[in-house]
DNA sequence: TTCGCTACCTATCATTGATAGGTTGACACG
DNA sequence: CGTGTCAACCTATCAATGATAGGTAGCGAA
């Protein structure tokens, strides 16, 4: 085993990575051939196969690596100073910004249909979720000083909130919103609230 | 043109509709093959193109069907005597009832990604949306007796909260959610409660 | 030099949604 | 009764797609 391959073999994932997460983007997830994926990075149709053991591989590391990235901008959020409103509110901020940013990988964490082929692969991705919804209940917990059931209501209906926000602004962008800010920040608002009930 | 082949005809897009859905909601709609259904039928798989232009068409006329079933109880709730918050509470149970119910139907509405294919058969299933939220939207006006930005930004805010709840119990079963029925009450608690700020 | 391994290639597969073109059977009409 | 028409259906086939099989070039080590 030499050292050089190795690192070309990283390289060469890095690439295919950003360049399916840019096509991703682009076009929606389940709109990206293997063989555009290939093309962009400039290697044949399966070549990614040396790299990812399917397509939704690659889709499922993608979503991974976004998740720990809102994990860090959440927890971030959680422990910075200010009120617990404004840590929850920051932190819902974060959540909604990171969902519309991240279209993408948001969307194949969230929004896509389970695949009956690769069931092992979604598991990763449900634990990337598990995580980051544990910093927003955590603040709940803190929040309200206590680790009870209606804690875990209401730390539950506050994530289905933001995600309802984000899943909708991304799958209507044709829907006549009001001011997207305004929309954010209202429904925001009222997600909040619910800690001090 | 006789009378008896066009019944026949209404008969097999019927028969369609009503296997499709089936194996919609048993096995997830991306993974319903045209072929699947015709042999459900049990007819060849071509024979779908004769009353359907495309696979994607069979799912959004179902969803179609679905959503008229929704825009009526909705408007149900909407005008059922009680109080504006009891309505409302009816309303969001009604929305989420739905949404568990005919899981399949509202993936296809809210929760696939939009194809770049048939971009007319998606504004049928926009519209049908439309129809629901003018419900939501007109109750929030009543409850409040004002139709402003405020009004409307709270009817968004809370059709993209119950949105929620829906899309993260439907794509997220393993998740350790609390009793369901707890949960949605609690939800539907506060987002009604919104109408009155 | 030769071995072995990594990364890559071409060729090919099975599955999919969709189309082309022919066949059948019921009805209308002379 | 013969015959045309037409809807509904069939078989055969297509192009696109995800995935696999098997071979090869290049590079470092023995």
């Amino acid at each position: 085993m030499t050292a050089v391959p190795t690192q070309r073999t990283e390289d060469r994932r890095e690439q295919i990575l950003n360049e399916a997460m840019r096509l991703f983007l682009d076009h929606g997830v389940q709109n990206v051939t293997t063989r555009e994926i290939a093309a962009a990075v400039g290697i044949s149709q399966p070549s990614l196969y040396a790299h990812f053991k399917s397509r939704e591989d690659i889709a499922v590391k993608l979503s991974e690596r976004a998740f720990e990235q809102l994990s860090a901008r959440m927890a971030a959020a959680a422990h910075a100073t200010g009120t617990p409103h404004e840590r929850l509110h920051s932190m819902g901020q974060e959540y909604v910004a990171f969902g519309l940013e991240q279209s993408a990988a948001y969307r194949i964490a969230f929004m896509l249909e389970k695949t009956t082929a690769h069931p092992t692969d979604q598991q990763a991705i449900h634990e990337s979720g598990m995580r980051c919804f544990a910093i927003l209940h955590d603040l709940f917990k803190t929040v309200r000083n206590s680790d009870d059931l209606k804690t875990a209501a209401l730390a539950q209906s506050a994530w289905a909130s933001m995600h309802g926000l984000v899943a909708l602004l991304l799958s209507r962008p044709e829907f006549p919103w009001i001011d997207q800010d305004a929309l954010i920040a209202c429904h925001l608002e009222h997600v909040c609230r619910r800690a001090f009930d």
